[in-house]
DNA sequence: GCCAACGTTGGC
DNA sequence: GCCAACGTTGGC
């Protein structure tokens, strides 16, 4: 049995939430609230532990691509929009009791010195098997091997 | 703005 | 359980 994913990516708009939103909330840190896809809930349900690192890619902008470092500040619990009748995630069949959609916490740790562009991902051979890289690839979170992390710090010109 | 790829829904 | 229709994602 594999070992549970450690190092993730996770994807946002930056119209919507970019990493400098991030930066400025208070604690740097924000609920990855609105997640409604179930392979990307099961693994911050299942998988996400406190201090995970996270690649924050940039996605549907002029150059997409991972602008930050971020960990999981949290351990899972109930993402509370779904109960939200005003919210554009309140999902009215999700039961209090048992409910579907779960989130961590997301603090964010460092600027890159410079964007690991996607363009940047696909020319690299060692990251070819990356989610990011994969055609029609939509998953908003997803699990990167550590070898896969430390190809993209070095992109990135950060030191190990 | 276009459109291919994908996930979800719902009729049957 | 199939699969067409639909809505969304996200690069370009």
């Amino acid at each position: 049995m594999p070992a549970r994913p450690t190092h993730w990516l996770l994807k946002s708009e930056p119209h919507v939430f970019s990493f400098d939103d991030l930066w400025s909330a208070k604690k740097r840190t924000t609920m990855w609230d609105g997640v409604r896809n179930y392979q990307a809930r099961n693994f911050m349900r299942d998988s996400m532990r406190p201090g995970d690192p996270i690649l924050y890619y940039h996605s549907s902008c002029d150059v997409p691509g991972v602008v930050g470092l971020a960990e999981v500040a949290s351990d899972p619990y109930p993402d509370p929009t779904q109960f939200d009748a005003s919210s554009k995630y309140h999902d009215s069949g999700s039961d209090p009791n048992d409910p579907r959609w779960m989130l961590v916490d997301v603090r964010a740790v460092r600027r890159l010195p410079r964007v690991v562009t996607l363009a940047d991902l696909k020319g690299e051979r060692r990251l070819a098997k990356m989610a990011v890289v994969q055609k029609g690839s939509r998953l908003s979170v997803q699990p990167v091997t550590e070898a896969q992390w430390r190809i993209v710090l070095e992109l990135a010109g950060v030191d190990g």
